[in-house]
DNA sequence: AACTATTTATAAGA
DNA sequence: TTCTTATAAATAGTT
């Protein structure tokens, strides 16, 4: 239908291809609404053209989703169960690495050290708890003499302004208790993240897919 | 075209409408195939009749599920996702344990102790570990003293053989390296799971579901 | 992006 | 259904 009849084959010429893309996806836009007012059909067009540019065409009464899931249905093939397989692999490694994780804080924790934990292991274990116990103990010296370091300086500024006020006197709490001068209770208040109990809570909450009914027919 | 011309609206007559939807049907999929051909273009075509009989067209070069594929990357759509939303989530859920226990395993091994932890959480933390500390130590000598008696039994047995066939003669053993009679070695050979080392690298395994290209552009 | 000669699709009828 | 055919519609080549 033009000028001249034309071979149905691949056009060789990039901007000849492109027009006539363009020209025959506009009729066949066309044809597929048609179709679906005429004889109340429902149509799914996509086209992508050689550049990778996508058109589309949806009956208005559907969507592509809807598309597909009939036509999954209808046709028995299943274009979702490759997704479906990634994600239950990756759900699966995500588990496993939890139980691992979960089973390393058990045993720093101190539970569980009868099943299968060898003497070296346990040896091993003690010998890296005492690392880390110094680590944490370090941690908190430090920070003890950093903010008594600050305290200290705010101490010696508040004297001297007391000094040059009242060229007198002295500040008692130099010498006192620091801890609780820097607003660390010295009662444990906060023990949210490290007690045991909390700690065996996060551990037993598994998440358990396979309760959830997702799994296909 | 056709001997007169028609209005586009639906065919009210079912016949009528059958007639013609297999006709354009026809010529819809001629359409979709020149446009392949002669374009060099991917196209999926999917119709749905009235009475729900399935037609398809498909570009030669590819499949429904390529094109499936394509469609949701190019278009941002996913049309999948509401069937895995349980999944989805659970999958979300496990990621973020997973940060939680990879995160407490961290500062039970000392690191990343500068990164909000209050003076409060490391004391409770310090006195946390020196509880598993001394768990795992006992737990320890539990091991070391139920197997010593296990040998002292043992020894007693094969001393009263000895005694019975020689009438003579103590066992040298009896008083020795309890450790090293038992199989357990001096220095730690079986460092495998307890180590700093280990442990980064079990905490740095991301499993990163994003990781496989799913996610849509 | 328009034009238009020509091909192609198809509505109605058989 | 399928074929026929008059006619509407699409479009190839051109401007």
């Amino acid at each position: 239908m033009g000028r001249g009849k034309i071979e149905i084959k691949r056009i060789e010429n990039t901007t000849n291809r492109q027009v006539t893309f363009s020209k025959r996806r506009t009729g066949i836009v066309k044809k597929a609404r048609e179709l679906t007012v005429l004889c109340d059909a429902e149509v799914s067009l996509i086209m992508f053209s050689s550049t990778g540019k996508l058109s589309e065409f949806i009956s208005p009464s559907t969507t592509t989703k809807k598309i597909y899931d009939q036509y999954q249905q209808v046709s028995g093939i299943n274009l979702w169960n490759s997704h479906y397989e990634k994600m239950q692999e990756s759900l699966k490694k995500q588990k496993e690495t939890n139980m691992r994780l979960r089973r390393e804080i058990r045993q720093r924790i101190g539970e569980s050290l009868d099943d299968d934990m060898s003497f070296d292991e346990l040896r091993s274990l003690e010998q890296d708890l005492d690392e880390s116990v110094k680590l944490v103990r370090d941690r908190k010296y430090h920070m003890i003499a950093t903010q008594t370091e600050t305290y200290r300086k705010k101490l010696r500024n508040l004297q001297e302004t007391h000094t040059h006020l009242e060229t007198r006197g002295e500040d008692p709490y130099y010498e006192g208790d620091y801890e609780s001068l820097l607003g660390m209770s010295s009662v444990g208040a906060h023990l949210v993240s490290y007690r045991v109990q909390p700690s065996q809570h996060n551990i037993q909450n598994g998440e358990g897919y396979g309760s959830h009914n997702l799994r296909l027919a």
